[in-house]
DNA sequence: TGACTGTATGTCATATTCGACATATAGTGT
DNA sequence: ACACTATATGTCGAATATGACATACAGTCA
């Protein structure tokens, strides 16, 4: 089973704080999954905020509704290049990003 | 020109605080230049406290001398992706992430 | 019930990013 | 001068992420 493989299921039904010790994922791993998953989070939360819909975040990054979807569900498809100009898009600043990632 | 160029150019010589007046560059565009050009400058700072060079690093994360180069310089073919899963190979938490992103 | 709105998921051709390699540059020591 | 080490830069085929699309699912209202 590939690492990408993996994390696509450990994004989908449980919780990673719970999934540490599921599977063989690297410590490593297990941090950018939770990061990612942190951006995904910290994105709908924002777009909910502004009362958004996806398919209006999806026009404001030039990308689409699924895609958005896909974001803020953690697929590991998702670069976090794209969950990062998703964020500044909806007006994120350096040190909401800073707070989104590692929340007080 | 496109706005891929614009950042390569604007990567190289000029410090980016200074280079928000020239081109033709979006708001966000900048955040997102700044952004990586923080984490580019974190993961060179993480990596020589180290006393690694940029091949013992380009081996740990599976890359290569050449690409660990581009991603202390900004390059902007490196995915931000790229950068955080160095960091993190690095010992970088997400707390250091956020200090990184946004210093205090 | 059906129509409508918002979100989720799978697929695919294209675009972007990848590691690798060659090569250049800079510094250090002999 | 040469040799050696570390870093920078350009290129390229292969790998990955992309937007778009179809379609499924869930909730709401009439």
């Amino acid at each position: 089973m590939r690492a990408s493989k993996r994390a696509k299921l450990v994004s989908r039904g449980w919780k990673v704080g719970d999934a540490k010790e599921f599977l063989d994922l690297s410590p490593e791993e297990v941090a950018l999954i939770e990061l990612r998953l942190k951006l995904a989070e910290g994105l709908k939360a924002r777009r909910v905020r502004k009362r958004l819909t996806q398919i209006e975040l999806a026009a404001a990054v030039q990308s689409s509704q699924s895609r958005v979807a896909k974001m803020e569900s953690g697929d590991p498809t998702v670069s976090i290049d794209l969950l990062m100009r998703s964020l500044i898009a909806l007006g994120a600043s350096r040190r909401d990003l800073a707070r989104i990632i590692a929340p007080k």
